[in-house]
DNA sequence: CAATATTCCTAATGTTATTAGTGAAAAAGT
DNA sequence: ACTTTTTCACTAATAACATTAGGAATATTG
């Protein structure tokens, strides 16, 4: 039962380096220049090795951001958990997301910009749960909607993709100039346009809110 | 001064021969997957012929594009011309781009898909002219807020994120589903709200910032 | 300790991009 | 008409890379 001692080798922990070493690279020289000589060497295999652990560069692609993403839609329960109100949600999603973005930028850059151009995205683990993603915001809308913080006619669709279509150009933006800038640049007067875009209007009958 | 009769291979016609079979393969089979043999034999060259006109494959994919969106923007002096209001230059923008990216789909699938992951995009030809279609839009953002359309503290960017956000959202979902259904489904509700977003409210001025 | 499985390596193999070197034919000059 | 030059495209290397074969070393198990 005793492991290595001197090289810790356990399989897991290899697989580990090896997606760590990919993340890297793919991420600082993109993916078509990085080969697998590089991944190896950087991971401290030959190459012949990596074949043991990914059937090869594409696996190795489309496996980096799983663990990354399922991680996100774990804690997107807790983060959401206690906030009242569609619109606090919504902020609090945009923030937290962006957040987490920031602190995980190689995942970021390869799903933003890598994984979308694959013929094989859309059978992905990673997409169906951005699947899951997109799904708790039609959630929000509906909810603003009932308890009437948003306008009666919002079709949470249409609101959906304005929210997200801003926030990944928002990221891919950032992450194509290199993230030579805070994410969060003017990020609270944008959020005010965009609930402005799903609010009640208040015209005539007078039941505003806040 | 006699042209060839038999084949016309005038250097332009070949060179426009080989970007139509390139664009016809990257975008149906991907960039990968296309290789520089299939791309020559569907022009009807051999390989090294096809180095007499581009540096290779990734100097192909870069040019592809470039006359497109360069008439794009010339097209949209045009389109826009003699519309009044902001918000009727906006929406004609939207209806506008998402006609001539339904009309020409391979090279909105190279541009959104292929060109944007790669490393050189920013320092593209067509880049630059994407560059001047958010130019635009500034434009026209601002002379909605200085005729009173739109919200006085509207930050130009903000709202140009959105509405590019938005948008490309729109168009990279069509893509990536293989064009199975209309892109202008729901657009009027989304424009609607888009606009919402933008517009000048007409209650007491809630101009809290944060 | 023998048997078996794990992990990794060196050395092929195969595919694809890119270059070298060549020749046919059009264009231009005489 | 005939030589020279330029254009165009070809066949056949070369080189970079992904992937596989086969086997050595090391650990694990009975």
């Amino acid at each position: 039962m005793a492991k290595n001692n001197s090289k810790n080798n356990s399989k897991a922990h290899t697989r580990v380096r090896i997606i760590n070493s990919a993340k890297k690279l793919f991420s600082e020289q993109g993916y078509q220049k990085t080969t697998i000589v590089d991944i190896s060497r950087q991971a401290g295999l030959s190459e012949a090795a990596l074949y043991e652990y990914f059937q090869g560069k594409e696996d190795l692609l489309l496996t980096i951001p799983d663990l990354w993403v399922s991680e996100l839609l774990k804690d997107l329960d807790e983060q959401l958990f206690g906030i009242q109100g569609a619109v606090n949600k919504l902020r609090k999603y945009l923030w937290w997301y962006l957040r987490r973005v920031e602190q995980a930028p190689l995942d970021a850059k390869i799903v933003y910009l890598f994984l979308k151009t694959n013929a094989n995205f859309l059978n992905t683990e990673v997409y169906a749960n951005v699947r899951k993603f997109y799904s708790y915001l039609i959630d929000i809308f509906e909810e603003g909607q009932k308890n009437g913080e948003m306008r009666s006619d919002l079709d949470a669709r249409s609101a959906r993709d304005i929210f997200v279509g801003t926030m990944d150009h928002i990221i891919t933006r950032w992450l194509l100039k290199d993230r030579s800038y805070s994410l969060f640049e003017n990020l609270d007067h944008t959020f005010d346009l965009l609930v402005a875009a799903f609010k009640k209007e208040r015209s005539k009958s007078a039941d505003y809110m806040n």
